[in-house]
DNA sequence: CCTTCGGACTAGAACGTTCTAGAAGATCAA
DNA sequence: TTGATCTTCTAGAACGTTCTAGTCCGAAGG
C-alpha cells in the first residue's frame, strides 16, 4: 500500500492549539511568537516556530479577521476582460501590502455582474471597496456607498460620500489632440466609448482641444471593444473627407481600428495616424507598439489605496485627478498631405 | 449639519444579534430563516426577513465559513496578464456556483509570485486549489501538494497525487499543422514556446505531426509573450528559405508575429499563414480574427471544478485530457506557390 | 385524562484566532 | 526585607456565525 499522498481526508490542518499542544505551551503564547509581537523569550520562541514550521501551520485568516476589530481587507472589483485593470490589480497588491492590507478581489465578466461582485466582497467584510471602471448607474453606488466607504477609480461621479481617483480625461484626449496637429493633422475624428464610463469626458476634451485648434469637432459614435472601435473607423472611412487620424476612446478599440486599418490595406502611420486611451499591456507589446496616453498604473493605484484608507481614518470624500500623459510610439506619425 | 453620508464611522455591520435583538428572537432562528432552510413559521420568516432588509443586514462569510465543519471554497490561482485565465476564471465561477461552492482568486503577477498567491489560499483555509497554468517546478508542486489538495489547469504534471485537466497539446498543434497542409503548405515551422509549461509537449506534437506529413520538423526557440513571438518570427524571416506558415505557441505571441509582419509589409494570409493557440480573447475580437487551436475555456473550467471536488471526495487523483479543436478564421490561407 | 408527536423556537457550545487581564517568577532599588 | 518593575507566560472572553440538543406548546390519538 502505498503513503497517503497530500492531506489525508479526515486530518484537517493544524490549528494554534495543535501547535500549543505540541510545544507544551498556552495557545495565546503561540500567537504570540507567531505574529512576532513582544511577549516571549528567544529560546521559546525559536522552538515554538520550529515546531509550527514542522507541523506545516499555516494561520487561519478567516478566523484571524474574525477576531480583529479591524479587517484590515480592502475590496476591489475589475473586470476579467480589461487589460488596464490587470495592470491596475497588480499594483493594488503591492500598494495595499504597503499599508499593512490585504487585497480581496472579486471579478466582474459578463456573467457576474458588478452587483454579485461587490456583495462577495461586503460578505467578507472588507474594510472599503475600490471600484475599477465601475458602470454602475449613480442611484446604485449611492446605496453601495451606504454600506460601505467606496472610492471609484477611472471613473467619476457626482454621487456624495463617494471618492474618487481618475486622470483628467478631457486634457488627456487634448493631448491627443495636441500630438496630432503637431504632426501636422487637420482631418482628427474622434471614436467615441458610447455609454463607457468616462466617454462623455472625453468626448467633451475632443471638442474643447478641436476648437481650441480650429477644428472641426468630428465625433463618430463608438464604444470600449474591439468591435465597436473597428466599427466606428470603418464608418468614419466610408465618410465624404476620410480623416487622417483618429483618437480612439480606449486601447482596446484603438486595437480594434488597427485590425480594420490593416484588412483595409491601409498602413499605419503613413496612410492613417491612431491613437489608443490607457497604456495597457494592449499598447505595449510589440504586437502593437500603440500610441496612447497613459494612465499611470502603478501612481492610480497607489492614490487609490491611500484615498481608500483616508476616507477609512475619518477623511472627506474626494476627487482626485491625475494629470495624463502622452506616450508617442509608432502608430502616429506626420500627415501626409 | 449635512446628514451622516456613508457608514457612520463608530457604528459597524450589523449582526445576527442585533437582527435578533431587532425582532424579538434567538439568533439561531435568525439564522435560519436566512438560510432558508426548515424550522420556522411563514409568519416569523417573512417578518425576521423583512427587518434583516430594513437594517442592511450582510451575513459574514469569515465567521460563516469558520463555523462550517467544510469551507466550501476553491482556491484558484490565476496569471493577471494572460487573457485566457481570464476566460477561465469567469467560468470557474459559474461552474463552482453550480456545486454550491465559492471562489477564493489569488493573482499571480511579475511582482507577485505563485508561492504568494499560494499561501494567500491557504490562509483563506479553501479545500482545494486550482493552479492556471501553473509555473512551478514539480518539488514545489509536490510540497504544495502535501498541504492541500491541488489541480492543474492547462499544464500537466508527473508528480504523483496531483491532478490535472489540459488539452492534448500535441494533438492540438498536429490539427495545427494538418490544417496548414490541407491549405497547401509545405514549408512551415514552429515558434515554439521555449520553457514555458506545455512547451515541450507542443514541440514534440509539431515533430510527429510533421513527420506524418513528410515535412521537415523546423522549429525555433520562441516563448509565450507577443515580443517572444515576434523575435523567433524575425529569425525564421531571415532564415534562407523562410515559411509559408507558421504555428505560433500560443495566441499571445502569435499576436506578435503579426505585428511584426504588418510592419515588414507581409500580407496575411496571403504572403504568409499564421495559427495560435488557445483561442483566447485575443483571438476573437474584430482585432484579430485569428485561426487558432480553441481549448474550450467553458468545458475546461467545468471539468476542473468536477475533478477538484472528486479530489475533495477521496478520488484517485487523475489526468483528464480534453481534446483540442481547430477554429480557422482570417489569419490561414491557402498556400501561394 | 394522559401520552405522543411534531412544529416553532432557544440556550449554549463550537470554529480558530486575538485580546485583555492578570499570575508567577526574576531582578533591582532602597 | 519590601516593594516595584520587568519579563514571560496563561486563562478565558470575544468575534459572528452554525450546529446540537434540547424546551415549550398545541394538536392528535388512545
Amino acid at each position: 500500500m502505498p503513503p497517503p499522498l497530500g492531506p489525508r481526508p479526515g486530518a484537517s490542518r493544524p490549528t494554534l492549539a495543535d501547535v500549543a499542544r505540541e510545544a507544551g505551551v498556552s495557545t495565546a503564547l503561540v500567537s504570540i511568537v507567531l505574529r512576532g509581537v513582544p511577549g516571549a523569550s528567544d529560546a521559546t520562541r525559536a522552538r515554538v516556530r520550529g515546531i509550527a514550521d514542522a507541523m506545516g501551520y499555516v494561520r487561519d485568516e478567516r478566523a484571524r479577521k474574525l477576531r480583529q476589530s479591524t479587517s484590515r481587507l480592502i475590496g476591489v472589483t475589475f473586470d476579467l476582460q480589461q487589460a488596464f485593470h490587470g495592470d491596475l490589480v497588480e499594483h493594488l497588491y503591492t500598494a495595499a501590502a504597503a499599508h499593512g492590507y490585504d487585497l480581496a478581489i472579486s471579478a466582474v465578466a459578463p456573467s457576474r455582474g458588478e452587483d454579485i461582485a461587490i456583495q462577495a466582497l461586503l460578505r467578507e467584510r472588507c474594510e472599503v471597496a475600490v471600484l475599477l471602471g465601475s458602470g454602475l448607474p449613480d442611484a446604485e453606488l449611492a446605496t453601495t456607498a451606504a454600506r460601505v466607504p467606496l472610492l471609484l477609480v477611472a471613473r467619476r461621479s457626482e454621487v456624495e460620500g463617494i471618492s474618487s481617483v481618475h486622470s483628467d480625461d478631457a486634457r488627456g484626449v487634448g493631448l491627443a489632440v495636441d500630438h496630432l496637429v503637431a504632426l501636422g493633422h487637420r482631418r482628427i475624428v474622434h471614436l467615441d466609448g458610447g455609454d463607457a464610463p468616462g466617454a462623455d469626458d472625453r468626448r467633451r476634451g475632443f471638442a474643447v482641444a478641436a476648437g481650441r485648434h480650429g477644428l472641426a469637432a468630428h465625433a463618430v459614435p463608438g464604444g470600449p471593444t474591439e468591435h465597436d472601435g473597428a466599427r466606428a473607423m470603418a464608418t468614419a472611412l466610408d465618410s465624404p473627407s476620410p480623416p487622417t487620424a483618429v483618437v480612439a476612446f480606449n486601447d482596446r478599440s484603438a486595437a480594434g481600428v488597427l485590425d480594420l486599418l490593416v484588412r483595409r490595406r491601409l498602413d499605419v502611420p503613413s496612410d492613417i495616424s491612431v491613437i489608443g486611451y490607457d497604456d495597457s499591456r494592449l499598447a505595449v507589446g510589440p504586437h502593437a507598439q500603440m500610441s496612447t496616453i497613459s494612465q499611470n498604473a502603478a501612481e492610480m493605484a497607489e492614490k487609490a489605496v491611500a484615498g481608500a484608507l483616508d476616507l477609512l481614518a475619518g477623511g472627506a470624500p474626494h476627487e482626485l485627478v491625475l494629470a495624463p500623459h502622452l506616450v508617442a510610439r509608432s502608430t502616429t506619425g506626420p500627415a501626409q498631405e
